[in-house]
DNA sequence: TCATGCATTAATGTATGCATTGTTTGGACC
DNA sequence: GGTCCAAACAATGCATACATTAATGCATGA
């Protein structure tokens, strides 16, 4: 009835189109029309245009109307929009979460987040360090299962991922950063929802922080 | 150079069909395929489908592969969420803007919202009241230059709005929720950000209970 | 040289066409 | 009457066509 497992045009176009922004292969300030996309992927302008939209509305893609698709920079000031959100939304997931005191094995992913982050730490792996990274908050944040705040937050990681592999490489080993996920995973087992939200809260302040700091210092208005 | 005043038939499509919706003139559970959307709208379907993807980008529509675009109902698990958010999104607002200490002339527009509330209330006018009460909020976020945040919250306010008309008549009048307004706006003004956040906070939390209580006690699961 | 305006080019917004594929209907058969 | 199947139907996803209109290039003239 409901077999919902046909790849669409559409579909095809925006993951590709996504992945080749966020991997910097189409860095920011690149621009081109519909056709000419249309042409690269090998389809009609209609799923590029849809795509395109789509691409839009999560903030990684502006249209400017008779000049096609410009892949966005992400400026200072949108870092602090993104980092004001992340700083509200996320200690709330976590609070909730560790009230909640969901069965072990739900947190397992997030244990197996922190612990690969540690170890990146120790291997001095930056890349897997990130990947970790990512994959704790964004683990946490399906936990919490609350679909509007998942898909929306979703959408800031990708916005931030460029900076973020940036500065990645101008800053000191991300040892606190590392503690303050162990932290914060401590207190969701434990149960105690006040601390992780203090520190989850305290975790985005300072990397909030940091991260401004790096660009400013690097010159790197925008990414 | 740049005009961007000409109105499209997407932009139109989608501002007519968002009416429909919110005036629940197409309720919840209305159901119609794109050609008869289309024909309704007087245009042709390429605009229609354009406009549909972005209604369901803000959860107001649901688009189902042979049946056509679904309105939604906001059942009582979407409003956990939408609360959930507006609980931690809009307090960080309110905070942000008495850190900040605005100008008097920008919160006039606050200040007018509120006295609209006190009076539709004097005059036991419902409607008149929702109206001040969602301009507060809107204002609020306006003001507080995030423009990640506003569309988002916009958005989620635009999700309950037909539940809110709806519980708006079976409840007592909004006395606390306008004192409580009231008591957010005087801390803004006096800049003092912990208390209106704390304020706006409990005013968010005491609405989504008695929200959540009407729904249930009138057996209402979606709307 | 530089400004001006016209002709050309090209991108968008929208309509329409078409193939695919799921849904529904009308019987035939039990 | 109920069930099963095939044929007709219909909606979608995508391609393509086209009118509009902004951007661009170029020629012209100051």
């Amino acid at each position: 009835m409901l077999s919902e497992l046909k790849p669409t045009r559409v579909e095809d176009a925006y993951l590709r189109l996504k992945d080749e922004i966020l991997q910097n292969r189409m860095p920011p300030g690149f621009q081109a029309p519909e056709p000419e996309i249309a042409l690269r992927l090998g389809m009609s302008r209609t799923p590029v245009r849809e795509a395109l939209i789509r691409l839009e509305s999560e903030g990684l893609v502006r249209l400017i109307p008779r000049h096609g698709a410009l892949v966005l920079p992400v400026a200072a000031d949108d870092m602090r929009e993104i980092y004001e959100i992340l700083t509200a939304l996320e200690p709330e997931a976590a609070a909730s979460l560790a009230r909640k005191q969901p069965d072990r094995a739900s947190l397992d992913a997030l244990e197996a987040a922190t612990r690969a982050m540690e170890a990146a730490l120790r291997d001095n792996d930056l890349d897997a360090w990130a990947e970790a990274d990512d994959r704790f908050h964004r683990t946490l944040l399906m936990l919490h299962a609350n679909n509007r705040m998942t898909n929306f937050v979703s959408s800031l990681f990708d916005q931030v991922h460029r900076a973020r592999m940036t500065t990645l490489r101008l800053r000191k080993p991300p040892e606190q950063s590392t503690r303050e996920h162990r932290e914060i995973l401590e207190h969701i087992l434990a149960g105690d929802a006040e601390k992780a939200r203090k520190s989850f809260r305290a975790h985005r302040e300072r990397a909030a922080a940091e991260l401004l700091s790096i660009l400013q210092s690097h010159d790197l208005q925008a990414l």
